[in-house]
Order: structure tokens, then sequence, then C-alpha cells
DNA sequence: TTATCGGACGATAATACTTATCATCTTTAA
DNA sequence: TTAAAGATGATAAGTATTATCGTCCGATAA
């Protein structure tokens, strides 16, 4: 409900507005890797006027803010994370294609917390790199 | 030599001219994640009528016929990994400096070969998020 | 509630990076 | 040597993103 926002908005020092807070639900009900133009093909859908530069600036705004996570690589453009799981990719070499796989389910768990020349780690972010079954077949 | 590259390119398919061998030259020379402009500023000066699309045309050509393996994520804009050792990456999250570290030195070895919904690994790439010894001093 | 002020908005220009086009030149292979 | 195929350089075009700026909204205090 808006007072939730409102309260979200407010534990990260910034203003509620009513774009951000269209944005932002409609985010909440995307899924996978959404890039700021389908984000913004959705949002106009609720708020007709609202302009692709808005849509840009909020979500770094929420990334910023760390409400959401970016998840720019291996796209040719930004991309938002929409999975709050602890999770790894698969790419495909092939068709580009991107999944999530689980922590678990990719069977490894890194420990080190400091790296050489004193790197302190904050996490760990793995891509897997091959064919995906599609792309085995032919 | 000549020789040497024009075995090379025999050997990957490809025309031998005097800008692809200048090329491939000057990023053999070159450490890191160089960007084409700056790969494109060191071949000015052995060539100094080369063109940038003649660069990014050869940075692609080369890459897909394997000679050398593309780096773009996390930069804005597409590198080359002039690093052959098997390696991978930790990222700074405040000065975003790239910096690469031995697969052994990062103490993880991945061995599965088959993931979730027949995922063929071809290979793993980790990008170790955190902040470089500079950063977190300030 | 209303006035005020800083921040947010939308429209759009500008930028950065990359790719496409095309006339000309070079390489390759016959 | 020659013709076809491909590569080059100049430059236009495309794509994604950011900057600019005048207007408007929302948070705060009177
Ligand atoms: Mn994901
Ligand atoms: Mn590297
Ligand atoms: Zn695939
Ligand atoms: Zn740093």
């Amino acid at each position: 409900m808006q007072a939730d926002f409102r309260q979200l908005c407010a534990d990260h020092g910034i203003a509620m507005t009513h774009q951000r807070q269209v944005l932002y639900e409609v985010m909440q009900g995307m899924e996978g890797h959404p890039s700021p133009e389908e984000v913004y093909a959705l949002v106009k859908k609720k708020v007709p006027a609202v302009s692709l530069a808005t849509v840009y600036k909020n979500i770094h705004l929420f990334v910023e803010s760390g409400i959401f996570r970016k998840m720019s690589m291996h796209h040719g453009s930004v991309r938002v994370e929409m999975n709050s799981e602890d999770h790894h990719h698969m790419v495909c070499s092939k068709c580009k294609a991107i999944t999530d796989i689980g922590e678990k389910e990719l069977g490894l768990s890194p420990t080190q917390r400091r790296l050489s020349d004193g790197f302190l780690v904050e996490r760990y972010s793995v891509d897997v790199i091959g064919l995906c079954a599609k792309c085995q077949k032919a």
C-alpha cells in the first residue's frame, strides 16, 4: 500500500512521488532482468505522461539507494535484477539467453573474505558460460 | 615476424593485411582490458590513416576467430582480454577498478560440467565484487 | 491550510559508443 | 596477370544513456 512505499522512501532518504511509486510497483511485478525500456512500457500504461528519462533517473536512484540491484553484464543495456535470492547466472554463448541459477544448485560456495592486494570481498558473482539445452540440439 | 602473422591469418581463415598485422602487434603489447579507442590511439601512431571503424571491425574479427577473447562486462564499452591465463576478476564497487586474479589464487575450482535444465558448461567466469585496498582507506 | 523552496518532472538536445554504407583499394587464388 | 572477393577509410546512421532546462509538485513550517 501507499504507506509502505512512503516508509520505504523515508528509510532510503528519497522523496516519495507518484511516478516513483508506480515505477516501484511495476518493477516489483517483473521477473528476470528487465531493461529500462521494458519497465518504461509498463509504467506508461499507468502514467501515460511519464518520461523515459524519469524511468532511467529513478532506476539509478533505486539502485544507488539499495532498493534494487543492477545487473548489466552480458546484455547490451542496463538491466535490473529482480530475483532477490542469492543466485548466479548461466549465459548461453550461442543465443545469449541468461538464466538464474541458485547458489546451492551451482555447488560453489566461496568463503574467502580477503584476496590479494587486500581486496575486501563483498560478494561473488558467477557467470557460467556454456550452451543452453535448446542450442545443444542445433 | 611477418611470416608468423601470415600463418596465423591462414590458420584462422582470414586475409592478411597491413592494418591487421599492426593491430595484432599493438594489441599483443597491451595489458589488461584495453578499449577500442585505446587500441586505435596506438595503431594510429604506426598507421596514421587507419580508421576507427577498421579497428572495431578487426577487433570483432579477432574475437570471432578466436585470436583474442572479449571481456566486455563492467566496463561501459567493449574490452578485449589480454591476459591469456585462466583467471577471474575483482571489481571494486566504489571506483570500478578491475583487477585480474588467478584461478588458483581465487581458490575456487568448479567442476560440474552440466547444470540444471541440461545446461552444458564451457567455463566459469567469476567476478568478485568488493572494495579495493585504495577505496577501503577512504 | 497555505506559502515557500528544493527537488522531481517531462521534453528534448546532446553525448558516447558502435555499426552501416559505399566508393575505392588490396589481397587472394586461379 | 587478372578477376573476384574482401578490406579499407570517410562518414552517416543507429542505439542507449545522460544533460539541460523551464515548469510543477511535495515536504516542511508558519
Ligand atoms: Mn538474475
Ligand atoms: Mn582479465
Ligand atoms: Zn542458447
Ligand atoms: Zn576502488
